[in-house]
DNA sequence: CGGGGTGTTGACGCATGTCAAGTATGGTGG
DNA sequence: CCACCATACTTGACATGCGTCAACACCCCG
């Protein structure tokens, strides 16, 4: 089991000792279908979940209300990372695609804080990347139509999936329904079935049997009035170099 | 000036020298008037802000759309402690009150993580409390209308401060204007206007002079579909304990 | 006493929701 | 290879939440 550790180094290299440290933290790989919980809300999952390959997303059905997407992730993402400093999780967690994540124990994960806190940082540090996504689907929900919206959404998967290597650019496997969709975009279905048919119209995207095609990347951007920041996924992370091994051993 | 820790303290009680720790921790305390920024979108903060007293809101205004507002902060929350691993601004903090803070360098922010490894790991903690915050937000926006979305506000602008105590949650004071819960909710002043008339016609809040009233609390959560749960004010932190000085000293 | 920000109201239009009826599409069993 | 079914997608008609515009009322502060 290898932890993908392409996204956390964006940030900042690892040292060797680092990287050993991921390779042995422990913890079971597990291989999900499609569409099965990995973790539901209201569970306390002693272990935290970093997804190794496929597409997962979190969601919550409040009770008087219809299910809210709030989060794809891609390969190397830490999902449900929270879970170790607050237990109960109040949304639920399920594999979009067929996927392999790796299971590492809290335990495990607190020895590897402890040993190696740099890479406490760097978890703390996606962390708050989490938290700034978070916030842009806040102006994106509070502040934008159906259409830019969803421009916008696939804007940012097509980053993170770049960023990761899952995708070239210029084409995604994004094996979603229009229900999921309408569900993230916080439409009903039959809203993002005209508003898909829009984008289609537009020349900015073209979507079918779960692939989706960006034939012009400037346009869709525009479109969603797209600005990469809030994804800080090249933003250098200055003030660990302190915490590098190599500085305290010579 | 002295930091609060009131929060930070409902996961885990502080030790004496945790205490002296943040007590000296040093930066200065500033007073700022209500509309004033504290940092802009854009800005790289040298230091990290405390709120001490009043109430902080942040907001961005994306290139092709109206201002979004995305939180509410209290006292003892660390609304751009994320201005320390990621250092560009991509949103604006700005006073909405008179308020004093205090600005914490990051260097200083440094040393007391790597001084109390166990208060970084509740800073982490309050991150990640932040992050399920706007999840909420995101489940709001998406799935709710206009007038369960308003009262959803309400309820955890009263819980939060409830728990700093600065209400004791029947009324609270809240000096914003209409424009300002409009960009909040995401909704035109407009409306905003009229959805607080359904509110106050409804019983469930009166607002007025800056002070929000609430006759019947148990009816305002009812009417946003408010479960205080995500806030995780009285949730344990479990794993931190093995962390504590006492346990290694003795 | 005047003026700017804030709150309020009405008329009207558009974005989006709901309902209902289709048409593809893909998987399964015969 | 076909028949069948369930799920997804698509379309039209209509209802409604919410936005926009414009006018006016209120209120604090100078």
């Amino acid at each position: 089991m290898e932890i993908p550790i392409r996204k956390i180094e964006l940030a900042n290299p690892l040292t060797e000792g680092e990287r050993g440290a991921l390779r042995t933290v422990g913890g079971h790989e597990v291989r999900l279908s499609a569409r099965t919980d990995i973790v539901k809300e209201g569970d306390a999952p002693g272990f935290t979940t970093v997804l190794l390959e496929g597409l997962v997303f979190r969601h919550k059905t409040p009770a008087d209300g219809h299910r809210q997407i709030m989060a794809f992730h891609v390969p190397g993402d830490w999902p449900d990372l929270h879970s170790y400093f607050l237990p109960r999780m109040d949304h639920s967690l399920t594999a979009m695609t067929d996927c392999r994540v790796a299971q590492i124990p809290h335990p495990r994960l607190r020895q590897l804080i402890e040993e190696h806190p740099r890479l406490g940082q760097l978890l703390w540090r996606e962390t708050m990347v989490d938290s700034t996504i978070f916030r842009e689907w806040v102006v994106n929900l509070g502040s934008r139509d159906a259409f830019k919206r969803t421009a916008h959404l696939f804007c940012e998967l097509r980053e993170k999936m770049v960023a990761v290597g899952v995708s070239d650019g210029s084409s995604l496997e994004l094996p979603m329904t229009q229900a999921d969709l309408a569900d993230t975009v916080g439409v009903s279905v039959v809203h993002m079935n005209r508003t898909l048919q829009s984008l289609r119209a537009e020349g900015a995207i073209s979507l079918s049997r779960g692939r989706l095609q960006i034939p012009d990347w400037e346009r869709l951007k525009q479109m969603g009035g797209f600005d990469p920041a809030y994804l800080h996924i090249d933003s250098e992370m200055p003030v660990i170099e302190a915490l590098l091994p190599e500085k305290h051993g010579g």
